[in-house]
DNA sequence: GGTTGACTTCAACCATGGTTTAAGTCGTAT
DNA sequence: ATACGACTTAAACCATGGTTGAAGTCAACC
């Protein structure tokens, strides 16, 4: 079984070796090996752990949903259903908070589309 | 000219007021007026400012960025570049969050298929 | 004229999500 | 043997974005 750094595991997934310090800390990241010297050795699994762990970060669910999820994995297959309905549940906020920002961006191109031409205005007026 | 309360403004917008009384003090709402008790009383156009400030926050622009924006309105129009080009920027880097949000969604959705995979082989396992 | 409701100010407080720092250990290359 | 780079810990520090509390003002209703 091949095993990881932290400075590996940092660059895969492009974020810094304290980042997963810190989340190891708060319960994110169970059960991590140590080499004899200390140092934390990534199995394939949990590099895989924390591929989830930054898509939940990527769509903003709080360290203590994602933690709840840890816990719910570590629990076991009775926690399948709870597991199953986080992410449904969370997968419909996704789509909410993406459907906010969509309909910002229609505000943001109006100023875009008015700035554009007050700024032609502008120019066609000079020189008049 | 008709003008609004502060709990107007929060209606429209639902935020809290105390998030209105921020944002002022933080120099995103220039020139509030205030009737002779100290109530602020804000124009339309002020109602359509906070609007704007809406659709930023929503997109995630940071407050001070926000600020800056302001600032240059409150300038004039020899800022009519720089806020085009700020909307334009914001409005790339929003799409880009939208994507990266799309992408993780990905990854949700496989665990949400194994999820409920793996919950009907226990199910279709139960009793045999 | 007293109470109620909507507002005011200012400062203190809070959660979130990390980042930084200091001091130390280990393995390897020179 | 020593210097270097990669790593370790724990605690302190930081920015961001508000929220909350105490104490007070004012207008309007009973």
């Amino acid at each position: 079984m091949n095993v990881y750094s932290i400075s590996e595991a940092a660059a895969r997934y492009h974020i810094p070796e304290s980042t997963i310090r810190y989340y190891e800390k708060k319960g994110l990241l169970p059960f991590i090996e140590r080499d004899k010297a200390g140092r934390r050795l990534f199995s394939e699994d949990q590099m895989t752990l924390l591929g989830t762990i930054m898509c939940l970060k990527n769509t903003n669910m709080p360290i203590s949903g994602i933690k709840q999820y840890v816990d719910w994995i570590l629990e076991g297959e009775s926690t399948l259903e709870r597991r199953l309905k986080m992410m449904n549940d969370h997968r419909k906020a996704v789509l909410d908070e993406i459907a906010l920002m969509t309909d910002s961006i229609d505000g943001i191109d109006y100023k875009i589309a008015r700035y554009a031409k007050q700024i032609q205005e502008r120019k066609h007026g000079k020189g008049e």
